[in-house]
DNA sequence: ACAATGCATATTGTATACAACATACAGAGG
DNA sequence: CCTCTGTATGTTGTATACAATATGCATTGT
């Protein structure tokens, strides 16, 4: 018996994460306006669905804080205020330090080589302009660290934490200003790494992260 | 127009929330044990509500890591692995000395007299050898704090958290033998509150909450 | 005896029907 | 002019019906 028989089984995926997945997508690409209102029957005849798994990757997209839904009115996606996102970088501050810290004893010598070729992909990418690959190469280059925490539910709660962000985060990457900081800051976390320094990592990555969140809050208040 | 004629609110909460929280609470107590299977038309019947708001419920119970569901299987209460806890456990400790260097510089004066008060009635219901009055009273300790950080989303991933940790940590809480451990743990985090020492406040939340990290992951082990 | 197959049953996945509620607007009454 | 009320309409909340799939067991063929 061979395993080619054995079917795509994402060709089995409920409905619901198939929506679910669609309208995550669609918020933070942005199709999905921050205050836009889901509503069910309307999503429903769009996807071609009923609106029973509308309404579960409705719950879904609550509790990852894409969604805000009020009882007998419906869901919107999720606005953030200054203050909202301030509370949500103070703590993505403090949990990608740990990663940071975690990462460094645990890594690889192979995630440590992976990392190192992503981190010339991401300045790679600056050179195109294209924000999205921008942001693509950059999600990349944290993965590698978050997955050398080898603590999947720490990665699941900064992926979690780094979508709220993203939406927003986009338009900052706009500004080639910021890129030769981008690059000193990524090197100074890769180089950190390679020479296990835990004090270091833990400095380099809270300066990174802290960069952005100014540049993240800069970005809301213009909005407001 | 007197303002005596507001409904309760509460009693417009959707099915959904109420088997949500019916369901959660049952899980917390014990009563619903992990690995055990959640059934919709099995529970349906037994709220007297119909699948549909069942399956919302259980759909919220997945993100908050209180169930996982297998398509086309079902959902079951979540079972935790030692490995599993620790990853937990690793996570609540940075969030939680984050909490406590949060709240350290902003408290208010009345937060810090509610905390001096509640510490009292956590010591008197440790007299009582109710392990769940216990719990209560060291829940709302911890609450206080988390308020005190004016961060509502750090408040809710740490609740979270503490749910996740809950169900093992009554065991615990049985052995009188820790009691006089936790009271000094408290007394030195409130003392240091009040000085607003927050080296002091993190390093006491840090080894508070370790003693009980080496506690529950003793439970686990024994019941594997 | 054992493997494979088919069938019965239990359970989840999805769609739809109906009920309850919210909202906006028009018209009546003051 | 204002307010109140009733009604029409849109939307969510809940229940139920139907479809697809998984599971266990019996049966059949070897």
């Amino acid at each position: 018996m061979t395993d080619n028989l054995v079917l795509n089984m994402d060709a089995y995926l409920p409905l619901r994460d198939v929506v679910f997945n669609t309208l995550r997508e669609a918020i933070l690409k942005g199709d999905l306006k921050p205050g836009e209102r889901l509503m069910e029957l309307q999503l429903a005849s769009k996807l071609g669905v009923s609106r029973t798994p509308i309404r579960e990757a409705i719950r879904m997209l609550e509790q990852e804080g894409l969604a805000v839904t009020v009882p007998r009115k419906g869901a919107e996606v999720a606005k953030m205020t200054l203050k909202d996102m301030e509370d949500v970088l103070e703590i993505r501050d403090t949990l990608d330090e740990l990663a940071a810290r975690v990462a460094c004893s645990r890594i690889s010598e192979e995630q440590l080589e992976r990392l190192k070729q992503i981190k010339k992909q991401f300045e790679d990418s600056l050179q195109t302009k294209d924000v999205k690959k921008i942001a693509q190469a950059d999600v990349k280059f944290h993965d590698v660290i978050y997955e050398a925490t080898g603590n999947p539910k720490l990665v699941n709660l900064l992926n979690n934490l780094r979508e709220q962000i993203y939406r927003y985060r986009i338009e900052y990457l706009k500004d080639a200003s910021s890129y030769p900081t981008l690059i000193k800051e990524h090197e100074a976390i890769l180089e950190a790494l390679q020479s296990r320094d835990e004090e270091k990592v833990t400095y380099a990555m809270h300066e990174h992260v802290r960069n952005q969140a100014t540049a993240v809050k800069n970005i809301i208040q213009q909005q407001e």
